[in-house]
DNA sequence: GGGCCGGTTTGATTTCGATCAATGCGGTCC
DNA sequence: GGACCGCATTGATCGAAATCAAACCGGCCC
């Protein structure tokens, strides 16, 4: 059923994986890499609504267009299954939809999570909330805890894209960072790497009052 | 079953029917009345995630926790289930269960379409988007197609609760509404209504390249 | 009526982030 | 090596929205 399906497809680096209101004729899951989930207004302007790391899945049953453009930020492999394929595993495998809803409310509380950060926080919020969200994750894709002293985090983003992902500009992105290393709440190893060493000192700079437990 | 297991409750306007991290009993839907999804910071800032009009629902199969307050803006009168019982239902009823996957997977693409609105939108644009966005979920809650020629709403929130939904002060929002009045795009009726005289205009003034039909 | 009270509007000023504009920095190609 | 290119950082200035502060308005109670 399920492993007949299936197929693999590799997107590099930069590649579109679809672009919105295109036809998304497959539901997938990303393998390895990284990809973000944005829109484009006419003028210009852009900004990620998500990002997608190994486990999260594009596409939706029932639904045949994607609202969003899908880009591949690093060479991207995904793990696919025809829609109307899936849709049919979904009606007979009860225990595939019911899994496929808690990861949809769980994206759906992530969505509204970040809703607070782009609406009531400053660019220096923004920026300390993202690196401890990304760490979250990462430290939960690894399958490892969070280690109490110094984290390291691999940004899988330009500058450009970090920007809009929390509807900033390049610039101050760029000096908020600059800023949280010279409050010592970071530490840079060239452009793509942050080492964080005190978790929970950043946390609370990203006016996080929750105790980030790694299950969430 | 459905049936057996259903009750009504009522909460008066300005009532909290759950608070961020609370139990949350009862899956419920709203039959009439209005209410919003917030998180406040610790420093008193808030953000409205949501605005729950009819036909939406609170809460969620498999998370006993609320992750936001649930305020009653009017009087609101929930259709409420049992929690464990829904989740049995839920288990039963695959029909039920992938029409609440639906409603979720649409309740995820508007909150990351609210995403781009904060991101990236300026005040102006804001207020236009979300007036739009009312107009468009007020007409299909009453099942009537928008008027070609002019569309009152009715604001069920007042200035401060439109404030924190749009990410802005109470202030630049009063702001925003009079100048889109003197701009002849809208037209008020005291603080509550306002007619749009010209709906596709207001869309282009929000930012809205898409077009808006009612059916999503 | 008059006074009060909550919400809304309007005004003056400040501030944070955007914009405009260099400069720096690492990699690659000649 | 040197020139170039794409990204990132830093600097100077500007502007939109926040903040501070004052009217305004409608409803209600005395």
């Amino acid at each position: 059923m399920l492993e007949q399906a299936k197929s693999y497809r590799t997107y590099p680096a930069g590649t579109t994986i679809v672009g919105a209101g295109e036809m998304l004729t497959h539901f997938s899951s990303i393998v390895i890499g990284c990809a973000t989930l944005s829109r484009t207004l006419e003028d210009g302007r852009r900004q990620n609504v998500g990002l997608l790391l190994p486990s999260d899945y594009i596409g939706r049953p029932g639904r045949s267009r994607s609202a969003f453009d899908v880009v591949a930020l690093s060479d991207t492999v995904l793990c696919r299954f025809e829609r109307t394929e899936f849709e049919k595993i979904c009606r007979t495998t009860p225990h595939i939809a019911s899994r496929l809803l808690t990861m949809t409310l769980d994206e759906l509380d992530a969505a509204r999570d970040w809703t607070v950060v782009l609406g009531r926080m400053t660019a220096r919020e923004k920026v300390a909330s993202f690196l401890v969200n990304l760490a979250r994750r990462q430290s939960r894709v690894d399958m490892a805890p969070l280690p109490e002293n110094g984290v390291t985090v691999r940004l899988p983003l330009s500058r450009e894209e970090m920007a809009n992902h929390l509807g900033l500009t390049i610039e101050t992105t760029s000096r908020q960072i600059t800023a949280l290393r010279k409050s010592g709440l970071i530490d840079t190893q060239g452009s793509r790497y942050i080492r964080i060493p005190d978790f929970e000192a950043l946390a609370i700079e990203a006016g996080d009052d929750e105790d980030g437990g790694l299950i969430v």
